[in-house]
DNA sequence: GTAAAAATGACTGTTTACAGGTATTGTCCC
DNA sequence: GGGACAATACCTGTAAACAGTCATTTTTAC
């Protein structure tokens, strides 16, 4: 088309949140906005469409934001995308940012700071909510270690323990020794610094893993 | 004043779906829309003025919703207060409805929903998201106990069992003998049905407790 | 002021978890 | 084809958790 006009794209499960972001948009005539309200619908539409930004919603109900923005920049690599949440979590943000994401916004953030981010973004700015900068900053500051990575059985292990089975119970299920799982047991408290399963739990539910 | 205009005020720390809201309902002339970002505004105004309808973000950045609900009623027993959230937690549900709320959105529903529901609700009738309205049908065909009350010893040791704290170390730090402390635990385990730790807090961690 | 609930403490087994090693077998990658 | 990692398994202690039962004192609530 011959028209300069920029086409954004909504991706959120709340039609409040759609119709808020449109409205917000509405004065500014430089951009095309367009709805989608789940995943599949819009990978179904960039199949066959172009979009310049995307305000992707990270919390939705098929499939998860961060997957999506992979997929997203895979189809479109030149494609601007904007985060977009109510909570401010330090792993997601940087896997977000990772997978291609030109920036994160708080929901809560007011209008004007949406608007601008919005603006900034376009010309390749990294933008963050201010919490979120705070958020991302003191993890450095403090040396946060990245969290290490699981195997898949002990992925497994996790899920049977977060279920308050014992050694025995676990080998039973899974048809191992019990020395095996004792083994498992011990690389997870190791690998994650922890002394006992009850502080693994609650690390694995603060940093979302289970 | 002579108009019968009813005045509408929404309380969400989040703009756009302040936004959102207000474009929903600027089509309707019989609403006047306030809105405010927080708890502490509303709370002020409404000392001075008074409302007909509130659309009460259950998640505030300054106090919960659930209390507020309960402090406006006071203030204003006849309002019509409806809970609007992103999640559908039984437990804050039920809470919200016994404090005198009308009814509980989902911030997902589509557009016509909430606009249908406000309707509802002003006739008096209690209205619910068809996904809250199944949470709540659904403890009840289960006959879903009510969670056991917890001491305050029993929530200090619960918050350091979380920590990954021994028997040991617990009794040293509140200046318990071991055995008491293993007292608590074996009323907690008991109390909720588990058979370890790593269930009892898993169960806390989904009920909110923690 | 009394009855119920909470807080405290104790003893004794049994079972499980945790710490410390070590070792073998596959698999995947460069 | 060699190196890294995952998965598997074993042994041995010690420490901690859990189960069962009971008893005293202190608070709280009606």
């Amino acid at each position: 088309m011959s028209e300069n006009k920029k086409v954004l794209a909504i991706v959120d499960d709340h039609p409040i949140v759609i119709e808020g972001i449109k409205h917000l948009l509405q004065t500014d005539p430089q951009y095309t906005v367009l709805s989608f309200v789940n995943a599949a619908s819009f990978l179904a539409f960039i199949k066959g469409n172009s979009v310049d930004i995307v305000l992707l919603d990270i919390t939705l109900p098929d499939g998860n934001g961060v997957d999506l923005c992979k997929q997203i920049k895979t189809l479109m690599p030149g494609v601007c995308v904007l985060g977009m949440s109510n909570l401010a979590e330090r792993s997601t943000v940087l896997n977000l940012l990772q997978n291609g994401a030109t920036g994160y916004m708080l929901k809560s953030a007011p209008a004007e700071e949406i608007l601008n981010s919005i603006a900034l973004a376009q010309r390749g700015e990294t933008v963050l909510s201010p919490e979120i900068k705070e958020l991302i900053i003191d993890a450095l500051v403090k040396g946060t270690k990245p969290l290490p990575t699981l195997t898949k059985r002990e992925k497994q292990l996790l899920q049977l323990l977060a279920e308050g089975k014992t050694t025995a119970m676990i080998a039973d299920e899974l048809y191992l020794s019990r020395y095996t799982v004792d083994t498992y047991r011990k690389n997870l408290l190791q690998k994650f610094e922890v002394k006992n399963t009850a502080e693994l739990l609650m690390l694995m539910v603060q940093e979302k893993l289970l």
